[in-house]
DNA sequence: TAGATTGTTAATCGATTAACAATC
DNA sequence: TAGATTGTTAATCGATTAACAATC
């Protein structure tokens, strides 16, 4: 298989959850279909979804329980993941309740936190646990991924002692940029950043003025 | 002003947030020292403030100061956004609790649910408010920006019934694709991707076996 | 003047997309 | 065979970055 470049990476999840809003009994769907789906172009998505090797057929279109396999298994969904949340604040606990991680094969299976008057406490069933014991609870349970949902200030510290822990996959909710091996992935989620790429184009739209 | 590409403008959120990483009596900062810190190339960090017209001086950098309130202008964070919550769920109400909003003038204003049992009670000291007031608060409130944190099935139809009442910037947490006008900018977060993303990379980091 | 650092150019790189031959 | 639709090429577009003249 070719590797996949980054930006065909990010829109496999998008395609593979758009398989699930075709009408049911569709045994079959286009690039055509699929991209008004996703959101883009159906070129993108042939181009994209030719990285899978022969996942379609010509004059056919894309057998949807097979192109939903493909994608499963390009992603690494085949098996589940141990996540840890570091940091149960409101975003942390937030996360620990979210249902939607569960159906795709992530099991969160630790909280974290510094605060001692939290630690013991439960969240969506888990105990709050204190933050010497990470490293201790990402080996014995397998932690592959990590979420970090502290505060800005305390996240390159978690970061560091995730990475030492062998965590290699982070989603990064702190407002902060974190410097990571190389080997090591990043994702980050930062809800003001968002929110301020909105009221540069609200200010667009008033004009250009202010 | 020289129109800014969308690349840049997600980046300058980043550079004033890095601001703030600076050591605190220092009135002047070179583009190498912002690049460290935003975690970007030094060129990138120039080329993308030569949009903001003269911010730097040659042989001197940037001032601190100066940039940041640049930065503030460009982005439209002037004046108070007015923010609302649709689903008050686990994640939207995480987000009404989140204070990180606040520091960049995001108030949130309302928060709305479907679920006639919650409506009423408070999260966050306000009360959770029926859909069917979407509209009509909206409008008495100047709502600017909307968080839609409901269910995919719901998104879709939430995003229509804010876009009639005027609102033209959403942040979709929602897993689904919006369809909206091309006056509305919608940026979406969703949490189940950035996990995926990251379970490519883990499956990359396992030998691209399996 | 010498050293520093920006703003800008031009080169490179990567991503998107139109077009179409291949093929069901 | 005619119609449909993929996979792939080549063209386009945009983003990144090295290099350096401008200038403090």
């Amino acid at each position: 298989m070719r590797s996949i470049p980054p930006a065909t990476v990010s829109r496999l999840p998008v395609y593979l959850r758009s398989l699930r809003d075709l009408p049911e009994r569709q045994a079959t769907c286009s690039s055509d279909q699929l991209a008004a789906l996703a959101g883009v172009n159906s070129a993108q998505v042939r181009k994209d979804l030719s990285f899978l090797n022969p996942a379609g057929v010509r004059g056919v279109g894309y057998d949807v329980a097979g192109l939903s396999d493909l994608l499963r298994d390009a992603l690494g969904l085949t098996h589940e993941y141990a996540v840890a949340i570091v940091g149960a604040g409101n975003l942390g606990s937030a996360l620990a309740n979210y249902r939607g991680f569960a159906g795709w094969g992530f099991e969160v299976v630790a909280l974290f936190d510094s605060d001692p008057s939290k630690v013991g406490s439960e969240i969506a069933g888990r105990e709050i646990e204190p933050m010497a014991d990470l490293e201790r609870v990402v080996a014995d349970r397998g932690v592959a991924i990590a979420i970090i949902a502290t505060p800005a200030e305390a996240a390159q510290e978690v970061a560091d002692r995730l990475v030492a822990a062998d965590v290699r996959s982070i989603l990064n909710f702190a407002p902060a940029s974190l410097r990571v091996p190389g080997n090591v992935a990043v994702r980050r989620v930062h809800l003001s950043t968002e929110l301020q790429i909105l009221t540069f184009h609200l200010k667009q739209l008033a004009g250009d003025g202010g």
